[in-house]
Parts: structure tokens; C-alpha cells; sequence
DNA sequence: GACGCTTGGTTAAAGTTTGAAACAAACCTA
DNA sequence: TAGGTTTGTTTCAAACTTTAACCAAGCGTC
């Protein structure tokens, strides 16, 4: 089958994208990394546990609330707990379970933390952006993720991989 | 000065944009890992050096067209290079520079992943969009752009750092 | 109740990214 | 033209991610 290339017009629309994408996701860990003193994964973790009635989550759920790897997870779970800002527990119940929980320590650093954070996604894009275009980078990002989630021809990760995963996402719910 | 928090709208535009930008990531890495045996980054250093009169481009110039860091350029180079997709040349007027020009097989191998790549981004994003949403999409991306390239209020990163730079994401929306 | 499969979580090793610092060549400028 | 600054690039250590095991607890079954 011959290959069905990018118009002119779509090139450039991926291309703005890409750097779009790649300014903003550096900008934002910049900014986190300074003020809060962690990648914006780390602070969507927390930002993900706040949300939680009891800023608890065991750690597969978490996982996939955060769309990152389990292991990732662990990583990221052991550095936070050095931090003080997450602690474990162990799972009556289901005795393989663990609780990651946000400490008073990390909600606190979540809500000194937010304005900042908030403020640079502002300055970065929805200052710059009507009302319209805000509906449609909805839209648009909508139907990415319908295309991809919808996806059940990916070859099945093996065990470790989610089907979806990963980088961060994860809002600072509460704020 | 209290915090403008995102608007509803704004929150789900936000979240959706990084579920879809973290969705579409991973599919293209996994799928350029798969049939390139490197990642999207290392695949976009090639392409961009393709684009090139001499396939050839100064270490800086490139670092800047790929939106990443010098650093990391290196890394990448490097590897590039063991692999023999790629060489290193000194400049002659400037011998403080140096070249990274793409081989023979480093162009084969572009030619031979290209039509897949594209498929990829195909299927994720073009199928699906209309041709206004193509327009849209550049558009929206443009702004972000300028909006992080001509901050010069950013504190300059120290020497390494270039002020706009990468990676990942996920915010706290206002919420 | 032992065998086998699945699930929750961690670990180890290899690969990549970051951030700061080091170097050297090029560029002022007095 | 010596001395100081800027520019182009690399290096190094520490932090992070990935992949592929691995272990242990639950689950089903014969």
C-alpha cells in the first residue's frame, strides 16, 4: 500500500503541535521543579491523592489514575515518602495491597504550590486563547484520545505496560 | 494577588489535552521503538536533519530546531552515532562547533520507518479531524509557542538550560 | 490441599534526562 | 594584545524511566 503522507497543511499542524507540546511540558516541570521541588508526574501524583475522600489510593489505582507504570509508581512513591509527603499502609483486607497517602506535610505543599502552577498553565495557554479555541482544543484532544483509547489493536503490553499510560496528568483537584 | 483558577471549561480542555498529548506520546514511542528501535526524540533528530541541504546541521542549531536541550543532544548524538545513522564533522570557520551530519543508512533507515510513523499519526490524529480542526489545531499550537518563546521573563536558565525546552506534563487545573 | 493462574507490588539493570560545571575557541575592549 | 566575557560543546553525577523478571497473596479447581 503506498503510504498516504501529511498535506503541507497537516505538517504544519503537527509540527506546531510538537513544539508546542514540547515548550509547555518543559515550562511546567521548570516552574514545578523550582517552586514545589518536583517533576509535574511527582506533583500530579499528589494532586491525583488529594482528590481522594481520604487522600488515600492503593497503588495500582493510583497508577492508573495517573496513567504511568506501577513501577514508575513505586519509584516515585519511595522518593515522595523520603519527602514525608506520602506515607504507605498496608491493606487489611487484601494483604498483596498497599495505601498510598497523602501526608498533612504533602497537602500542604499541594496548596502552597497550586497558584503557581496554575498561573504558568494560564500564562502559558488559556490567557492566549478565546473562548472558542478553548472548546476546540477540547474537541481536538477529545478525539485523540478516543482514536487511541478505542485502540485495541495495539499489541498488548506484555504485563507491566498499561495499554494507555503514562507521562502525568493529574490535576490539583481540590485548589 | 489571588489565584485566577481555571474555569470548568477550561479544567476539562486542560485535562483533555494532556490525557490526549500523554496518549499520543506513548503510542508514537512505542510504535517507533518497535519498528525503528529508538524513540520518537531520536527519530525527530533525524528528520529533522534530513530536511537539511547536506543532511547537516551545527549541534546548537539542531538542539534548537529539535527543541532540546544541548545536553541531551549529545546523549542522543552519541548514540546515533554508535549506530552509525549519524556522524560528527568539525566546522572549519568555527572550531568551537561541530556537525552532525545523517549517513547514508541513517537516511535508509528514515525511508524505511517514515511510511509507519506516519501511519501512526494517521490514525491518532489526521483520520479524525476536520480540515478546520487541522487549521485550528496549528493554530492553537502557534499560540502556546509564542507564548513560551517570547517570554524572556523566565528566569534564564543558567547556561544549559534553554528558556524554552521539554518534557513531560500534567497540571493542576484549577479546579 | 496441592497445582496453576492471576493480581498487587517491588526490584534490578540498562537506558535516558537533567543541571551544573568544565573547556576551549571566538569575541570584545581598553 | 592581555584580560574578561560570550559562545559551542561536552562531561559528570544524580535523578528518573523502562523492561523484564520476581515474589507473595488471592483464586479456582480438581
Amino acid at each position: 500500500m503506498t503510504t498516504r503522507w501529511l498535506t503541507p497543511k497537516e505538517q504544519r499542524a503537527w509540527r506546531a503541535y510538537m513544539a508546542a507540546t514540547n515548550l509547555l511540558e518543559d515550562a511546567i516541570d521548570r516552574q514545578l521543579q523550582q517552586d514545589a521541588g518536583m517533576p509535574h508526574l511527582y506533583y500530579g501524583i499528589l494532586a491525583n491523592l488529594s482528590e481522594e475522600p481520604e487522600r488515600k489510593l492503593r497503588m495500582t489505582d493510583l497508577a492508573q489514575k495517573a496513567k504511568i507504570t506501577r513501577s514508575r509508581l513505586t519509584y516515585a512513591v519511595t522518593r515522595l515518602e523520603k519527602d514525608g509527603l506520602i506515607r504507605r499502609e498496608d491493606c487489611q483486607w487484601d494483604k498483596r495491597s498497599s495505601f498510598a497517602i497523602l501526608t498533612d506535610e504533602g497537602m500542604a505543599v499541594l496548596e502552597r504550590t497550586a497558584p503557581g502552577h496554575v498561573e504558568t498553565v494560564r500564562a502559558a495557554v488559556f490567557d492566549h486563547l478565546s473562548d472558542e479555541q478553548v472548546e476546540q482544543l477540547e474537541e481536538i484532544s477529545s478525539v485523540i484520545t478516543r482514536a487511541l483509547e478505542g485502540d485495541e489493536s495495539a499489541p498488548h503490553p506484555p504485563s507491566d505496560k498499561l495499554p494507555w499510560r503514562r507521562r502525568s496528568s493529574s490535576p490539583c483537584s481540590g485548589s
